[in-house]
DNA sequence: CTTTCCCAGGAAAGCGCTTACCTGGGGAGG
DNA sequence: CCTCCCCAGGTAAGCGCTTTCCTGGGAAAG
């Protein structure tokens, strides 16, 4: 009862029973132990407030339970739906989880991965991660590779240059539907509002629009990089359009900054087609409707989760998520754009 | 090296040290050791990739790190944003935090609570808590003052019919200032979207809004009873107009569901004042854009942290905080209203 | 009434780490 | 050249729990 907290020794004093059997009563153990001692343990547990000491009984099992999961941001609706699904089947498999968020920051995802390990995790899921860094990245496989070296289980959301189990949306293809939509749609002018320059999902994305350009031989959009916020994504809108008057169409790379640039335009009194990217539930909500390349978020994050959880196997599993258009009504034909304009 | 792990016993040996000396120079003590020892115990580690065992060391340390959080969810913008704050203060602290999604569900949070406390985190605080229900308040009250009787230190968010540490918006002032914004625009017939019925946020609020009813000499407000979610409050805004088409106005007590209602709004082409509750981000994307009651979510969270962390008082403090009427385009003058139907 | 067997319950050895305490050998002082 | 002191480094005792192995006494069998 050292600093007041109850231990099992105080349980088994109080009963009158060795910790052996105070411990196989509250573990509920298959071997047998009489009613009378049964009631005695539980009342003095009861009495005691006693609750085992989770480091104590980890460190004597020895057996890996939680698991950890590493993203840029809870709080971001992207990272939020992809928890959402990775702790669905994390608890249905009776498993707490450990959320580490990076704020996109190399050096605190390393420290978390090491921290993770530390915690005798039994698997971690990385997503938002990624970056375009040989240094960070060799690092960080290190990291995993050791991890994996002592039982422990990795899953990737996202593209990366590590072997592994891994579900990787396809933004590339999400990109070309992107720009192909807007194609077909007569525009000739094009911009992009593209996220981080260092992250794979820009780059993957931004090159899916580009093939949609030399498919309709266009030339390559003009792009304008922001940081995949709302906000940053209105500014960004705002340079574009001063730098190129004659766009009539925008692809954002993902649904926040495609909100940003509808709420830059609501105040230039432009009609401008703008696509997103995601699918997050803000889009069917803005005015115009959100146009965006859906992806299964909470799926992806799930399926990561299992992956992460079943027994490794010897050739990596990558699940490929396809993305797909959902046209509303923030993307409408050249002709009705100059129509508008007298 | 049991299972591939690598442990304190096996750099020792590598580098030709006593336990002592290894452990003391990983952790930087303040105790002399020469170069020459120093350089071979982190070659031992660079090379078995030796990370200590967390639980391991929080056992032989015994002082507690980690903080637990637990929400109703999330990934629940509203519980995002509160955790953004939470977690900014906590991480400043150097600390780790679990957090736990209870999905409203009581049972899993006394079950989290209990979760936390075998882990032996320093602090935890609580919110999306305080439900009606008497039996559930009792047994959570039993457990974190038991909790707290081992030196733990618990904070909450919302009103709480514990004494303790707390952290509560006025939520009952905020519906009031949306129901007199209502009825000072000149709405005689005010309908409420509100959330669960057994929460105290749902009450409060509702509370206010009455009373600004009252103070206005009007009859109670219609009330539609919904899930804080949005598309029940869409489905709460068809029943409530189906019942009352007189209304003119509907205070929904949260963000989520008035952008709910805005979308039904939208459908039924009938022109109707609709203000909200949080101010979340998505407010002002919405269109019209929403008029509602703000609330400073992020900062509650980091106020919360900071008391959980700060020793205990000897008086339980409080810490109100206010809400504020955010006036945008979603509520109008009856009389706008009234000339747009011919 | 013995002997054998069985099983409820206890003793004790760890799990991996930290740390209070002890030791031995070299330098300084006599 | 001998003491004494000092300090780098080691020894070992836990931290709170689980679990293997052992023990003793009662029931069953002779």
């Amino acid at each position: 009862m050292i600093s007041g907290v109850a231990t099992l020794d105080d349980v088994a004093r109080r009963a009158g029973v060795s910790t052996a059997t105070a411990s196989r009563i509250i573990n509920g153990s298959s071997k047998p132990v009489s009613a009378a001692l049964r009631d005695r343990v539980e009342a003095a547990v009861a009495d005691l407030h006693y609750v085992p000491n989770a480091h104590a009984r980890q460190l004597a099992r020895s057996e890996r339970t939680a698991v950890g999961v590493v993203v840029h941001d809870v709080s971001d609706p992207y990272f939020a739906e992809i928890t959402r699904g990775l702790q669905r089947v994390a608890t249905t498999d009776g498993r707490l989880v450990i959320i580490c968020n990076t704020y996109r920051d190399p050096a605190r995802e390393l420290d978390y991965v090491e921290l993770l390990r530390a915690h005798q995790v039994a698997a971690m899921v990385l997503a938002g991660s990624g970056y375009h860094d040989a240094g960070f990245a060799r690092a960080l496989r290190g990291k995993l590779r050791a991890y994996e070296l002592t039982g422990g289980r990795v899953a990737v959301i996202g593209r990366h240059d590590r072997t592994g189990d891994a579900v990787v949306p396809d933004n590339e293809a999400g990109g070309y539907l992107a720009g192909e939509h807007l194609y077909a749609l007569g525009h000739r002018d094009v911009g992009v509002i593209a996220g981080p320059r260092n992250l794979t999902t820009t780059t993957d994305r931004l090159t899916g629009v580009r093939r949609a350009a030399r498919s309709h031989h266009r030339p390559p959009p003009k792009v304008a990089y922001a940081d995949f916020d709302r906000d940053s994504g209105a500014r960004a809108t705002a340079d574009l359009l001063a730098a190129h008057p004659r766009l009539t169409a925008i692809a954002a790379l993902n649904d926040s900054m495609a909100v940003g640039a509808l709420a830059h335009l609501r105040g230039v009194d432009r009609r401008i087609s703008v696509i997103g990217f995601d699918d997050m539930p803000i889009a069917r909500d803005v005015t115009p409707a959100l146009t965006t390349i859906r992806l299964p978020l909470a799926d992806m994050g799930a399926l990561a989760m299992s992956l992460a959880l079943s027994p490794p196997s010897p050739h990596p599993r990558v699940e490929r998520v396809p993305a797909e258009l959902i046209a509303r009504e923030s993307t409408f034909p050249l002709d009705a754009t100059l129509s508008v304009r007298p």
